[in-house]
RNA sequence: CGGCGCGUGGCUCAGCUUGGUAGAGCGCCACGUUCGGGACGUGGAGGUCGCAAGUUCAAAUCUUGUCGCGCCGACCA
């Protein structure tokens, strides 16, 4: 019965792994394409889940100190391109505003691809002191980016994000806040969203433009491919040096500041797509999920179903977000309906439990049918919303370990990316040309040099020389 | 930006080869019967066939161009 599939308009991801993605975008509800290219609409119950994910973060930062602000969304040619390696990160894909109604700017401006510029010209004239730092801000806006090829959440032109720009008097504050961060990131991606993430260092060839250093945390889809969840940069001075951010150290000495930046997107709603859901559609962790619990009554056109249905929204609600689908659908249609949405809770109710004084709950993540009394449901919704927000994380947890490999030469390398998919762990000597070569054979990228490391050999599994660090390996969204 | 595929009611598509009155299923609206895994009956609304030029007595159909979408690569959150 669990592995009949009901819902015959979302293709199985056995069959198409891109399809069934879209498939559960468009049937969740999540998002509508538009008439602009590349970018989509977020519907209510999409939108619903950022706002869940936003909310959250917000009280995470906050509880570090951070301070929302925010700042125009247009960048002016020339502050772009005040830092050499930012530039040229982004200048292929912004999109740039040349006139102002009729005429035409004396200088063309960009919509901000994101905002390093800003807020260092910003930092620029509010940082004096030692005393003025560190700066701890961060905004929530959305950005654009002039992508070849888009994807829902994934990869659109605009994307909704948060990104945090603060400035330190020292190196090392600069670089226990991006640390910092990440463990913010990676900490909510595995308690609110049950997404097991990897911690780690971008290599040189990968890391963000004009950073000393890119953390990543880094995360395995269904397919075996990974996804980059959440990065944190360490930026030492270099954009100070560039922006001429200084302030006077308690020494008296005129000094430059040390920068960090770091962001989390709309993209996490792709991942938990792709971390969780299943054929039958849409499984959100109880923690993130808009609606927690939905009542669907059994024949509610019989006496005292719905007035039943009301009364236990309004008792349940105590405990868990809860609706009631009282349209004029049959139950089954019902059901799937509330699979593809991947409501973790279903509490059907119809007139031979009112009669039996009970109900009966299903989770969407194991399908489990469980019989509860009317007086003992509102102790067992939360518990099982818990249980099954823990086993989530366990079972992706599970499926990421099961999908990592390792390999101590190329050969087994080569046959590791050829047979199965998912991260391979494998040693590196250090150099770009090893990445290059690896890109070149297998388009495998190095995801992130994790901080866990192990030695699984002395050599470069790539070239043979003398490794430097163990690195986790993948085909990438 | 390269390769492949696709644009016809809200959705999925047929029709195009061989030019001649725009179709189906689903969805939608109304009424009735139903209701524990996508129910059924009856009636109804809804389309300048992506756009533009061309060929023709006549174009959804042929030609050219163009725009958009999807997937795969390169680039990227």
């Amino acid at each position: 019965m669990a592995d009949k599939k009901m819902v015959e308009e979302i293709t199985s991801m056995d069959e198409d792994f891109a399809q069934w993605y879209t498939d559960i975008v468009r049937k969740a509800e999540l998002i509508e394409y538009t008439s602009v290219k590349g970018c989509m609409a977020i519907k209510p119950d999409g939108y619903a889940i950022w706002e869940n994910i936003q909310s959250e973060l917000d009280k995470r930062f906050k509880a570090t100190g951070v301070r929302n602000v925010y700042m125009p969304m247009f960048i002016p040619e020339s502050l772009l391109e005040k830092e050499k390696d930012h530039v040229e990160g982004f200048a292929p894909e912004v999109a740039w505003v040349t006139h102002g109604g009729l005429e035409p700017l004396q200088e063309r401006m960009c919509v901000r691809p994101t905002s390093e510029t800003l807020f260092c010209d910003f930092y620029k004239n509010d940082v004096h002191s030692y005393r003025d730092l560190p700066k701890v801000y961060n905004q929530w806006c959305s950005v654009v980016r002039w992508e070849k090829e888009t994807r829902p959440f994934l990869r659109s032109r605009e994307f909704l994000w948060q990104e945090g720009h603060t400035a330190h008097a020292t190196a090392e504050d600069a670089e226990n806040r991006t640390v910092q961060m990440l463990n913010v990131y990676a900490d909510f991606l595995e308690d609110f969203l049950a997404i097991p993430v990897i911690k780690g260092q971008k290599t040189e060839k990968e890391k963000f433009a004009g950073a000393e250093a890119t953390y990543t945390v880094e995360a395995l889809m269904h397919d075996g491919k990974a996804l980059q969840s959440g990065t944190s940069h360490n930026f030492g001075n270099g954009f100070a040096k560039a922006f001429d951010i200084q302030f006077t150290d308690k020494d008296n000495t005129l000094k430059y500041v040390y920068q960090t930046s770091w962001g989390v997107t709309t993209r996490l709603i792709g991942a938990i797509i792709m971390v969780h859901g299943d054929n039958e559609g849409l499984v959100l962790p109880p923690r993130v999920a808009p609606v927690q619990l939905c009542i669907i009554p059994i024949q509610q056109k019989k006496e005292g179903v719905l007035d039943k249905a009301y009364e236990l929204r309004d008792k349940l609600s105590a405990v868990a977000r809860v609706k009631v689908d009282d349209t004029d659908k049959t139950p089954g249609w019902k059901f799937s309906e509330a699979e593809m949405r991947g409501y973790p809770l279903r509490l059907e109710i119809g007139p031979k439990d009112i009669e039996a004084g009970k109900c009966v709950l299903v989770r969407r993540d194991t399908r489990e049918k469980i019989e509860a009394s009317l007086d003992e449901v509102a102790a067992k919704v939360p518990e099982l919303l818990e249980t099954m927000q823990k086993e989530m994380l366990e079972r992706a947890r599970a499926h990421r370990d099961a999908h990592t490999y390792t390999a101590t030469s190329y050969d087994e390398f080569k046959k590791v990316f050829t047979e199965k998919s998912g991260f391979v762990k494998a040693m590196w000597c250090g150099c770009k040309e090893c990445e290059e070569q690896i890109k070149a054979d297998l388009s495998v990228t190095s995801r992130c040099i994790p901080f866990e490391q192990e030695t699984l050999s002395d050599v470069c599994v790539c070239c043979g020389k003398p490794a430097q660090k163990m690195v986790y390996w993948g085909r990438a969204y």
